[in-house]
DNA sequence: CTCTTAATTTATACTGATTCTAAATTAAGA
DNA sequence: TCTTAATTTAGAATCAGTATAAATTAAGAG
């Protein structure tokens, strides 16, 4: 009587190819997809894959709280599987997201915030990453 | 011989009546709004202002650096007139984003720096404000 | 003040990401 | 094996933002 340790195999949800498939693909990536990335990865995979499912299923797994939006790239979505606390940094250059895998606890004065209740964050840090660093170099 | 304070007055800008109309809406606005929102504000003092127009200035002003393009939101950028390094707070019920005016200085040991270069951080702070909380006590 | 010109505005067409729709398919369980 | 609700699908629709090209105009020269 196990239970289930991922969603899509919860109960009302169907297992089906293209979920695995999209599953798979998800599962360890540290890459923060688009959709459109996830699209062409997986449609390698299951041939019968379309757009709309991926869409469907990204939005599924997020409700359910397996995945993670990130609202980083001003022009499209990016899903991260890893939905644990921790913070990204980007680079601003090639717009590269690498994981920072700490939790960063930030205490606000409480004028500062204003009377909201603040329940976590999420912290970008900006750089440039060590190959665009190289490059500028021998520029 | 005054330098001129404020990007569309700088030499090569023009000064015309759409861009005093949207820069006015701007000053010192705390509101984080959208291209939409600025649309149909400034409409209001400048009938003859076009979309276009607006999305071409909030271009030019954040190119010059007078203006910060907030990626906040996921269906849309929102416009920060404050230049300088702050942060935010959103309230996850009703979407709404506060300034928090503090730099945080965040240092990241080198292993999860991961040899980047940091320039800057944003953080995001996640929590309910004053107004949602009530609403919630109530429900 | 008038002229010239490059910057700007504008309407409109277009792109790209995402959502919606409705019909066809299918996993899951009785 | 059957039934049914969940899912997939193609394609249309929507929405934010960008590109284009013609018309307008601010600004500086004379």
């Amino acid at each position: 009587m196990k239970e289930p340790t991922k969603i899509g195999f919860a109960k009302g949800f169907k297992r089906t190819p293209q979920r695995l498939a999209i599953l798979a693909y998800l599962e360890g990536n540290t890459s923060h997809p688009s959709a459109e990335e996830i699209f062409h990865a997986v449609v390698g995979k299951d041939r019968t894959l379309s757009f709309a499912t991926v869409y469907n299923t990204l939005n599924t797994l997020s409700k359910a709280g397996a995945l993670r939006e990130l609202t980083i790239d001003p022009s499209r979505k990016r899903y991260d599987p890893n939905t644990g606390a921790h913070h990204h940094l980007i680079c601003m250059s090639c717009k590269k997201v690498v994981d920072v895998p700490e939790e960063i606890s930030i205490d606000l004065p409480k004028t500062v915030a204003q009377n909201f209740f603040i329940l976590g964050n999420h912290v970008e840090f900006y750089g440039v990453c060590p190959a665009c660093r190289k490059m500028q170099k021998n520029v």
